[in-house]
DNA sequence: CCATTAAGTAAATTCAGATTTACTTGCGGG
DNA sequence: CCCGCAAGTAAATCTGAATTTACTTAATGG
């Protein structure tokens, strides 16, 4: 076991360079988030991304939808949903990878745009529409998002002082009122 | 007047280049907004932007700078605040050039993200705490550009089916209810 | 009108990062 | 044991864009 683990694996080897992709996709934008430093967190050669992934944008594609599976954030009850997902924004083990930010980065990418669209839609929007059960159940997943990132936004990349740290407990109330307000009927 | 056209003026120049930034910049994100493309549009040449502003970052702060002033977007009403900043949202006249794209943009840029902050902070949030008035306002400010961000990036960045074109009067009432309980009091 | 300085241009330079290439090393089957 | 392919590496190549440089052209003030 010693030896495996200078042993040749190349499921292994990819592995690696994909969460090390996660890692740096989630903490740097696109373009700045070089293969150079993404392999040497993995310990692997640049030019593997080539080989097991085609591209860097396939790579960030693969990242993506990876961390995507990860965190499922599939709500339990349906009456506490608002504070719900606050919790989990405020919850102190947020990990390194973050579905929701490497998201926001391919914004600013046109070639990423259509891909984390597609991601977004099948990934989060679909099953989580699902879970909501209704005509317009897409709408309000939609709105979930749009209160989400907003928060993500401010609180991470944009850090406005009064977003960052712990949260005023009224602004940590009217959060929670728009999540629930996005998916409740009236 | 024939001859003004080509009449040398550097403060045309330079104010045309600017314009053609804040359109580009708008547009498309920073990285892929290219020198060469903005000043083609202004018809000037790449390396008066050194001479005018020093470099790229400083052509984006300033472009964003300016496109701050020109859309002060401070609402007539209080009570109607909510459904103002939808409507203005929603009015087609949406012009090409729009601070909150640059806003976005920045996002993904490291080196452009402290001064996109500080300019966030100085031209809206401060203003728009004053027209609110109250000890926590900046809070208050922060929750509307939260709920405008994540709307405009479905909207227009990677735009959702159920956000795009025409909204559907639930969404928007939603809408207008998140931006008018950001700011109302309880 | 000329000389000096500012404005503008075209082309050279730099640079960094993704991708390719040509090569080396390890491994598993025959 | 060794052949052949898969895995891995180091270095070369390519590319595209920002920035610099060296130069040309216009304006201005004396």
């Amino acid at each position: 076991m010693e030896d495996s683990v200078r042993r040749r694996n190349p499921e292994r080897t990819r592995q690696s360079i994909l969460s090390a992709a996660q890692e740096i996709f989630s903490r740097r934008p696109y373009a700045e988030a070089s293969l150079k430093e993404i392999t040497a967190k993995a310990g692997a050669n640049p030019a593997l991304v080539s080989r097991y992934f085609g591209s860097k944008e396939k790579l960030f594609e693969a990242a993506l939808e990876a961390s995507l599976d990860a965190g499922p954030l599939m709500p339990a009850s349906r009456e506490s949903f608002g504070e719900q997902v606050v919790s989990a924004f405020l919850s102190p083990d947020r990990g390194r990878v973050n579905p929701l930010s490497m998201l926001i980065f391919s914004t600013a990418e046109a070639g990423l745009q259509s891909m984390a669209l597609r991601l977004l839609q099948d990934r989060i929007v679909v099953p989580l529409s699902a879970w909501l059960g209704e005509d317009d159940a897409e709408t309000r997943a939609a709105r979930v998002m749009m209160v989400a990132s907003g928060f993500f936004i401010y609180r991470s990349l944009l850090p406005l002082a009064s977003m960052t740290g712990p949260l005023d407990p009224a602004t940590r109330q009217w959060l929670a009122n728009c999540f629930q307000s996005a998916i409740d009927n009236g």
